[in-house]
DNA sequence: AAGATTGTTGCTTA
DNA sequence: TTAAGCAACAATCT
């Protein structure tokens, strides 16, 4: 699943090459895809060009050159964004997509662009989305996100206020978005077994001690899994197709019924929030 | 082969 | 009024 380490490290991939060229070409697989209609998705996109790569939670925004759009992408579950050029192909070795295999049966949007490389927008499941906005639709869409983590704008006293007024779980308010951007499933269980505390906890009911400690493991597991470019469970790559590197480094999430790296015990999986959660029940309380 | 998988929305409930 | 809970969505795997 794309949370903030995955799509952060798409958009560090795709910000490197994608801002300011001319796009010669679109093509549109799965018209559900793309909004408005896949005629003004195309009709916007050709001659156009990205201005930049941005990121706000799980969302990238990339403003066009136009400076009248902006062409949103959310990978949601399986989404996947590749960037395919033949300079890469040339280049060999590292980062090279040369064994990639697209269009492929999941690819729904393609953006070619005039120095000849691809972008191909892919999605298994078909939950996500690239959309174009007029420029004035964004504020209204970013104010339904709270801070980054890894901003300066998220202070331990920040999370403080938002773990101490809710009486729903700490897993709960870490998937909130609106509360605290680009958290889900795999970072939520991570972050509370790095800080120590069950993730169905009241987050009313935690300690001073407790809500800093979820505070440093926030920093903490975030920043890791971006500097192993995100974790790949089954379908996340990376903006030229490589897989992640951070599932070497799960501590519970997916490791139900295994032994706890840290104590020997056996990881438990339960429900919270209405998602699967897994916990060690010695590290935890 | 029914159920689990999960990010987000929108509806229902408290 | 606010927030928490939950079904729905989609496709695939077990």
């Amino acid at each position: 699943m794309p949370e903030l380490p995955e799509v952060e490290t798409i958009r560090r991939d795709l910000a490197s090459v994608l801002p300011l060229h001319k796009i010669g070409g679109v093509e549109i697989y799965h018209a559900k895809s793309v909004a408005p209609s896949a005629a003004k998705f195309k009709k916007i996109l050709l001659g156009n060009k990205i201005q930049k790569v941005e990121r706000r939670g799980k969302l990238l925004i990339l403003p066009l050159t136009d400076n009248k759009n902006i062409l949103l992408i959310h990978l949601k579950m399986t989404g996947q964004l590749i960037y395919f050029s033949h300079a890469h192909k040339i280049a060999g070795g590292h980062g090279a997509n040369i064994d990639l295999d697209l269009p492929s049966k999941s690819t729904h949007v393609e953006i070619d662009f005039a120095n000849g490389a691809k972008l191909y927008f892919n999605d298994q499941r078909r939950f996500g989305y690239c959309k174009i906005i007029p420029i004035e639709d964004l504020s209204p869409i970013l104010k339904k996100f709270g801070p980054e983590p890894l901003a300066p704008t998220f202070t331990l006293a920040v999370l403080r206020a938002i773990l101490q007024n809710s009486a729903a779980s700490v897993k709960a308010q870490l998937l909130n978005q609106i509360k605290i951007a680009g958290i889900g499933n795999i970072y939520a269980d991570e972050i509370c077994f790095a800080a120590g505390v069950r993730p169905m906890r009241r987050a009313n009911s935690l300690t001073d001690a407790e809500i800093k400690k979820i505070f440093l493991a926030t920093h903490k597991i975030l920043r890791a899994a971006i500097a192993a470019r995100g974790t790949t469970m089954s379908d996340f790559v990376d903006g030229r197709g490589a897989a992640g590197g951070y599932q070497k480094y799960l501590k519970v999430y997916g490791r139900a019924k295994e032994k706890c790296r840290r104590c020997g015990a056996l990881i438990l999986k339960t429900r919270a929030a209405g998602r699967g959660t897994h916990y060690c029940p010695e590290c935890q309380k």
